[in-house]
DNA sequence: ACAATTTATGTAGCAAGCTACTTAACAGAG
DNA sequence: CTCTGTTAAGTAGCTTGCTACATAAATTGT
């Protein structure tokens, strides 16, 4: 009764509207947030050679979810995939011109969704939630 | 660069991990997390007639999510619907016996998933994150 | 009273997450 | 060198979320 209750359904809730409104903004571009997601790892990686392994490792996702998304977005063009040449059971994904032309366009759009989100919070609120929620993530995460 | 940006990869991971955990923890019932949701919620309810849109607005899911939802839950026998008296176009859902033999367990697992989230915190940080979650809420959703 | 609209449920099919299992390639021990 | 174990990728099948469309019942306008 005393101490509150963890605000898990908030949590819930507000991930997947903030995926809806981010897949709702970028379907014009053919893409889906999660998909916009990986590819903007991929860019931040640049040169370096980036495995399945990888993606899966820097997002928290199981294999099977990973390579799902790549499936997709090879059959859509925005990458390229290929069989690592030190390991052979690697493979390797690379961006295709295709990305480039969506690139700032995706960029902006995240931006603009991120904006929206936080509307009203100052920078220090903005540190706070995110210094709460790394604590959460460590009491869930870690162990 | 100056203004951090909002957290949306942890309200995601967060969200992901803490439903893992809890399908994990619910397994041994047969139930899941967003199943348990719903019987906590038709629970609450009381004697009150709760229909197929009840449960949506609640927890602000689409409707063929929610029908999903019943059907596997009906399927286990911890719901069963029929056709409300008063508006047939209305599918009413109460609970079943089978219910009450894991209403307690069901319980204390949420508060222990719950306690676990939010270890380390104090009730003045906690209803602190409360109320940032809320405004971050009523900014992507009231529009 | 009857047509039109709204509301509640339901169906089909997709995306993204998961577990459990399989296959291919590397790495290390004997 | 071979055998065993580990690691990376892939497949099958599930849940939970969605959109778009369809049907049935209530409500509303004229």
């Amino acid at each position: 009764m005393g101490s509150p209750a963890f605000p898990g359904e908030y949590i819930k809730i507000i991930s997947i509207q903030f995926m809806a409104h981010a897949d709702a903004a970028l379907r014009p571009l053919g893409l889906t947030c999660a998909q916009s997601d990986v590819l903007m790892f991929l860019a931040e990686r640049g040169d370096a050679e980036t495995t399945v392994q990888d993606i899966g490792q820097h997002f928290r996702l199981k294999h099977p979810t990973v390579i799902g998304l790549l499936r997709r977005l090879e059959e859509k063009g925005f990458v390229t995939t290929a069989v690592s040449a030190r390991d052979r059971r690697c493979r390797t994904v690379q961006l295709t011109e295709k990305f480039g032309e969506v690139q700032r366009v995706m960029h902006d759009i995240r931006l603009y969704l991120d904006a929206q989100a936080s509307r009203g919070f100052s920078d220090a609120e903005l540190a706070q939630l995110h210094g709460y929620l790394r604590r959460v993530y460590e009491n869930i995460s870690g162990r």
